[in-house]
Order: C-alpha cells, then sequence, then structure tokens
DNA sequence: CCCTCATAGTGAGGTAACCTCATCAATATC
DNA sequence: GATATTGATGAGGTTACCTCACTATGAGGG
C-alpha cells in the first residue's frame, strides 16, 4: 500500500520540517539577543511585563509556564541587570510583584527593533501573501 | 504611525505564533514519546541511524549537530536500553561505529506509529490544503 | 480570638542535555 | 620515523529547568 506510506512520510514530514524551521529561528534569535546577553527566557518575561504590567512572581510563572522556583531566578537574573525591579505587594505582604524599570522597556524596546529586522530577514524571503497564509494556519494549529 | 506599528506587531506575532505552535508540537511528542522512556534527542539518534544506516559517532555528531562528545552520551543511554550496538570500525582502529539492533529498529516503528498519530492529532485539524500550504512555505523558510 | 490550613517567595540541592578541554590510541603526512 | 591530525572519551562546567522544605503571611471555622 503505498497509500499508507505516504501518510506515514506525510506525518513525519511536516514536523520535521517544523523542528527544522524551528531551529533556524532559534539560531537567528539567539544572534540577535547576543548584544544584550539576555536569554530568551529572559526575554519572554519582559514582553509578559510589558504587556501585563507589574504582576505577582506567581502570576509570571503562569504567564511563562514554569514553576515559580524558577520564576524566582528569572527575576533575580533581571533585576540583577537592573531591567526589572521587586516591589512589596501593596495587598498582600506575602507577595512581591515585578516591574519593568525605565532601563528594561528602553532595552526590550532596543531588542524588539533587532528582533523584528530579525525576524524580518527569516520571514522576509516569503511573500505577503505566503506570510498571511502562514499566520492564518499557525493560528489554527495553536488552536 | 499605524503602518509602521502593524509592521512591528506583525514581526512580532509571526515567531510568537510560531513558538506557541511549537510548544505544544514539543508537548504532544513528548506525551508520545513517554511510554518507551526516549528523550527527543535519542529518538533523533535511532532515526538517522535508521535512514542512513550504520555510521561512525563522528559523522552521528555530523547530522545530530552537537559535539562529538554529546553523541557519546547519546549512544550510551541507547547502548544500554540495547537499541543500538557498537562496532569497531573495520577500516579504521580509532573508530566506532553505532548501528541500530533490532530492538531499536521495532521500538524505532513501534515510536513512529505513536508518534504518526500524534502528529496527526495535532497537523489533522487542518484541510488536506492547508496542509499542503504549510509544508511548502515551511520548506521556503528551510531554504 | 486562636488554630488550622493554604499561599507567596525562596534556599538547598538535583537533573538533562548540552558544552570545552585534556588525553590516548590510531592514522596520515612529510 | 618524527610530527601532526583524528576519533572517541574522561573530567568537569553551564544553563535552564525541576522538587522539596522552610518561613512569613493571610483566610476561614469554631
Amino acid at each position: 500500500m503505498d497509500a499508507e506510506r505516504d501518510q506515514a512520510e506525510r506525518d513525519e514530514v511536516l514536523p520535521d520540517l517544523f523542528w527544522s524551521v524551528a531551529r533556524r529561528l532559534r539560531g537567528a534569535s539567539r544572534d540577535a539577543l547576543a548584544p544584550w546577553d539576555i536569554t530568551p527566557g529572559s526575554l519572554r518575561a519582559l514582553r509578559v511585563l510589558s504587556q501585563h504590567g507589574s504582576m505577582r512572581l506567581s502570576e509570571l510563572s503562569d504567564h511563562l509556564q514554569i514553576a515559580p522556583r524558577s520564576t524566582t531566578e528569572v527575576v533575580d537574573a533581571l533585576e540583577s541587570r537592573g531591567l526589572v525591579r521587586r516591589l512589596p505587594d501593596p495587598g498582600d505582604r506575602r507577595a512581591t510583584l515585578a516591574e519593568l524599570t525605565e532601563q528594561g522597556a528602553s532595552v526590550l524596546d532596543a531588542i524588539r527593533a533587532a528582533r523584528g529586522s530579525e525576524a524580518e530577514r527569516v520571514f522576509g524571503r516569503l511573500t505577503e501573501a505566503d506570510r498571511a497564509n502562514l499566520a492564518r494556519i499557525l493560528a489554527k494549529l495553536r488552536e
């Protein structure tokens, strides 16, 4: 049955393609991030804080989908670079808020610019129509 | 300028979408792999060996794009599970060949079956046309 | 009120999957 | 045949996570 074989191959080809592109994208992203010495994980934290404003570490954990203990480390790293600061939560003395500093915001902007052009370099070889198509299909896959 | 903002947003949206789908795919893959206690890295090694036949560890490093020293560890893990065996290279006594065992081949087949259906679960919600489109676009991105 | 239980953050210590550097045997080069 | 190179691996490091235990605080029931 060649149909069965084709089916099996198609099932493997799409993920393979996908991971191939993912690897390339990760490489490009790493290059773009290198000048700031920021890890992808930290960048995600910066972005969440920028998008949703200050929040408790536990809330940040939820957004980043990592264990609370790991969020402590991410925030430690960002705080030591002056990109984020910790504040006591006024409504709950157990809790700590993480807040983007002005420097954090401006570094994030700079990264966004560099990263935008990096993404453009990768996705830029697509036609406008293909980009729209890709976005639509990926959105469907994300559910 | 809204056009500029749109551009900046589009540049961020595509990678975001992409990573979102990547995370979901990785999760599905991890689930599919769990019964065999095989890591994604080891699976890649099995697949390379299955596809290209026995080869030197150094050659396997090239395929996996990891350092030679790390390949030693991957092969150690697979060998201890009986999925791969080491053989002396007949043409060069420094070198060691890694070869898929019969058990390795059959485990790989079983994983392929489970994983195919996992991929199907993720990509299966797309129409045939979208799948073809996605494959085409990803291939372009991979260059 | 106080007592119990839950929750927020973090110290201590662990793991997986990579890495580099040094080493040793075998081979290639001159 | 001396020297450089190559293939694999031991030793030990790094990164980004994890779990578990602990402390301080808060919330709800009797």
